[in-house]
RNA sequence: GGCCCCAUCGUCUAGUGGUCAGGACACCGGCCUUUCACGCCGGUAACGCCGGUUCGAUCCCGGCUGGGGCUACCA
């Protein structure tokens, strides 16, 4: 099996079109086939440049690694459509000796008009192939330097095929118009282009965008008339986004590399991008890529949009994250922890990772342990439910303990705090958020005591001292 | 206007001519617990509508409705 990705280069990738790129890639590793990354740049208005660095960028980031493509190179390059334009005028040259296509010499504006008779008409809209009748005609024109573009002869009947995730598909010719191959610009429009890229590329499963639909019994007329075997085509159905609609750079579809400046996982993006439109079929839902290699299948990818909620995409980094080991995370929290040794990501990490959704959570959660705990004083201290009396004696007696050494049994050291509190009547849950003021600035964050144990006797010293002062100054002035 | 595609909880989905219509996310309870989180237990929640075929339809067929796409010398 040889699969490709076509991304025109006329902006970044987005969660649906990558998602169709992991398609393809998901098939061709699956049946051990190969994977090919193919630009189509024919169009030279919208063409970005630097788009391709991006897409390239994007591609590797997922691990969606091309066997055949830009950078790789490969046995059937070049691999821009911009770099193969002679390919293309050869074979059309070969349609127009076999008569599957004519050059028109019609205007725009001309065009325009027919179309909107036809429309009135309650007809579809298509070419009257006016210039058919008239190909002498026509020949003195382009001779004389008239633009002109060659079109595709439509042959009468009906066009059918076995679309992987739609089943039998068919139109009637009747209804395609007579499609632009080559443009005056002598540049081929897609559909010529990918016809002779993916029979020259040795493509034998075409997998893209359903709305390729309605132009595949052009792609089918193209492939009789060049007397080539067709490949088989899966086509995939859109990704929504939350109101419903498609997702497109219009509408403002996020760039997914910036996915990754979020603190997403590529494994989990991966995993969450399968998920759409594809099942196991199984109860299991959380995959490595090695996982969906092995399982996927076109077969089982669902014929319906799907919407894509981004909480899923947060569980799913989540686990990914959680089914990190030590070293893998250590590695992946370097961005988002700037500034930080291994070694001390090496001990945060135990630290943050059941509580992190994303990478960047560690950012803040890590914060405190860091820097300076910044004192906000809109958090009550002593916390409600704690006394002064019962707050200043918990602290005195953690800076006791901790200046005795206790930082080195963290159980020992909770335990003698925790029965502490308890003999004044109060529920450690409830007086230990002293100690989580004391030393994080806030009642909610990493467990408090191996947060002492990360910053180490003299600073949680520190920490508790200037809660105690704190503590009395406060007291005094509230009596 | 013409043509095409699609339709199961809020979301992603499994599913079969006879199922208590299953799972996951989200949400709501509870447990665990030094906070948060993780984890565990439980709960709310779906076959769009109308016909037909059939002993019986979520499932097969048709229509409708709704959503999406194509209808360019863009891809």
């Amino acid at each position: 099996m040889r699969t490709r990705f076509a991304p025109s280069p006329t902006g970044p990738l987005h969660f649906g079109s990558v998602r169709t790129a992991l398609f393809a890639w998901l098939a061709a590793r699956h049946a051990g086939g190969a994977f090919i990354l193919r630009i189509e740049d024919t169009d030279q208005e919208r063409y970005i440049p630097g788009v391709e660095a991006l897409i390239i960028e994007t591609l590797r980031w997922l691990g969606l690694e091309w066997d055949e493509g830009p950078e790789t190179g490969g046995p059937h390059g070049p691999y821009m459509q911009s770099e193969r334009t002679e390919l293309y005028r050869t074979h059309a040259a070969d349609l127009v000796r076999g008569g599957a296509a004519y050059w028109c010499t019609c205007t725009p504006e001309r065009l325009a008009a027919m179309r909107d008779e036809q429309r009135a008409r309650h007809e579809p809209t298509r070419y009257d192939r006016r210039c058919l009748g008239r190909q002498d005609e026509v020949e003195r024109e382009r001779r004389a330097g008239t633009a002109a573009v060659l079109r595709l002869l439509m042959p009468p009947g009906t066009t059918e095929w076995d679309d992987i995730v739609r089943g039998r598909v068919s139109f009637d010719n009747a209804e395609i118009d007579d499609q632009v191959l080559l443009k005056s610009d002598g540049f081929p429009t897609y559909h010529l282009a990918v016809v002779v890229d993916d029979h020259l590329m040795d493509v034998t499963h075409v997998i893209r965008a359903d709305e390729w639909i309605p132009s595949t019994p052009k792609h089918l007329a193209l492939y009789t008339a060049l007397r080539w075997d067709p490949p088989r085509f899966a086509h995939v159905p859109p990704v929504l986004d939350t109101d419903g609609h498609k997702l497109s750079k219009r509408r403002g579809a996020r760039n997914v590399l910036e996915y990754g400046e979020l603190g997403y996982v590529p494994s989990a993006v991966v995993n969450a991008m399968a998920l759409l439109g594809w099942s196991s079929g199984t109860d299991e839902e959380v995959f490595t890529p090695d996982d969906l290699c092995r399982r996927f299948t076109l077969e089982r990818i669902h014929p319906a949009p799907a919407v894509f909620d981004p909480k899923r995409l947060d569980d799913l980094n989540g686990v990914h994250i959680r089914r990190m080991d030590v070293e893998e995370l250590v590695e992946a929290l370097e961005f988002h922890l700037p500034g930080t040794s291994k070694d001390t990501r090496r001990r945060l990490v135990p630290l943050l990772r059941e509580r992190i959704v994303t990478l960047a959570d560690a950012t803040r959660l890590a914060e405190p342990l860091l820097g300076e705990p910044v004192r906000d004083d809109s958090i009550e201290f002593p916390p409600k439910g704690v006394s002064d009396d019962v707050a200043g004696a918990l602290l005195d007696a953690c800076i006791a303990a901790v200046e005795a050494g206790g930082l080195d049994d963290l159980e020992q050291l909770r335990e003698t705090l925790r029965h502490d509190v308890d003999e004044r009547g109060v529920k450690a849950r409830v007086a230990f958020r002293v100690l989580f003021i004391a030393v994080l600035g806030s009642p909610v964050g990493l467990p408090v005591f191996d947060s002492m144990a990360f910053l180490g006797q003299e600073t949680t010293l520190a920490r508790l001292r200037t809660a105690r002062t704190r503590l009395l100054r406060s007291s005094r002035n509230g009596a």
